[in-house]
DNA sequence: GCCGAACCGTACCGTACGGTACTTTCGAGA
DNA sequence: TCTCGAAAGTACCGTACGGTACGGTTCGGC
């Protein structure tokens, strides 16, 4: 089974951007979590003890500190691969599950609210790609990496649909629910550990009850 | 069968708002849609042609001019009774199918896109109730008005749940999925009448699926 | 020790925007 | 027709913030 879906790499040479660059940008991340989206480039130097000019030396403007920011904790979260061997049905939900835990965890975590919160203000405006990197790296990234495992229960004969982007939406929305627009709209839902596993457990219970083989399903 | 969930009421007297206000009011409006976040008092005044001053005196001030805007707009949402008579399970599921619909519509209209930004974007930061009025009359109100519905579903032996909440949220997740944080990022999902319906049913066979009476399941 | 590059701190500029004050216009009622 | 009040139009103020310029400081290479 796989560790966790989110594993924050132990750093360092992480991604194009050198040590000193990755300070200002856990700063930045920090002061969203913390003002939410009104941080000045001011604040950001004086948080981060730099000056504006190397700001706009190193990221170009506002809108590069910020896409370089999510691009950076994007980098962070590794999704582990997924060992598929002897698929039978305990051992697939196991991996469905441990997937809605690490996947609720993160929906409800400040910086992923903050970054989502962040990204979704400025959508609708100009020109900037915040919204899709969110989205590539959010629920993209999530059905890229649960379709195999999907598919890979169907081969086995405990999954039966058709069309596995359809399936994984599903499985989406049994998870996620009405849980992430409500803590964007700032509503406090704190879940904690063990409330996440029931969710998780719920959810993937509910979802084999749709897509499970041994189901009677109507029509 | 309800005719619709949200009609739009007749206006005129329809809220504490004059008919000059609800003008300037559907002119904010427009601006929220059009050009996202970024609305001034000035640009405000320039399309309402009125004058600043006074929408200082009307709203206070900006936060009151949106926040006034989100309740008019909740305002004109009104929820049409359910009328639950006979409640065979092929009514339910065409209220079912009837709400899902609606929902997804709502979701996916401009208005609403741009209402939930908005109090996306200032949810995290200073003193605004903008994201609990939209929570209010957004998943709330929704759940608020299902949920009798469900229950007479199972008083007449149709659906099989512990925890109405529990249920409402699940058919919650059902319909939307990922459909909303999508759009919210940006997305362009164009969905039109005909898909809408077939993700309402598919959604409602999915709940039945789980809730339903006559469905083996496990555990 | 000297030089240059990188970078910090800070002062500064321009502008956009929230909010206010003042003048003009318009329309209803006496 | 005159009066008055409400609201349009406009000019203005203060400030906050994005972005730039520049002097001072540290540090690695010669």
């Amino acid at each position: 089974m796989p560790e966790a879906i989110a594993t924050i790499s132990t750093a360092q040479e992480n991604s194009d951007f050198s040590n000193r660059q990755q300070e200002v940008l856990s700063a930045v991340l920090d002061l969203m979590v913390r003002e939410g989206g009104a941080l000045t480039m001011e604040r950001v130097a004086k948080t981060a003890s730099c000056s504006k000019e190397t700001l706009y030396k190193w990221f170009g403007d506002r809108q590069g500190l910020l896409t370089a920011t999510v691009q950076w904790q994007a980098s962070k979260v590794r999704i582990a691969p997924i060992d598929a061997q002897n698929l039978d049905e305990a051992t697939l939900k196991n991996v469905l599950v441990r997937f809605a835990c690490d996947w609720l965890t993160v929906l409800t975590s400040d910086v992923s609210i903050a970054l989502n919160r962040m990204a979704i203000s400025q959508a609708g405006s100009t020109k900037s790609d915040l919204g899709s990197i969110v989205l590539q790296n959010g629920p993209f990234a999530m059905g890229r990496r649960l379709l195999p495992v999907l598919e890979m229960g169907r081969g086995a004969g405990h999954l039966e649909f058709s069309d596995g982007q359809q399936a994984f939406s599903c499985f989406f929305g049994l998870v996620v629910r009405d849980i992430q627009i409500r803590v964007l709209l700032g509503e406090d839902v704190s879940l904690d550990e063990a409330q996440i596993v029931l969710e998780a457990k719920q959810a993937t219970k509910n979802f084999f009850a749709i897509y499970g083989k041994n189901q009677t399903r109507r029509k």
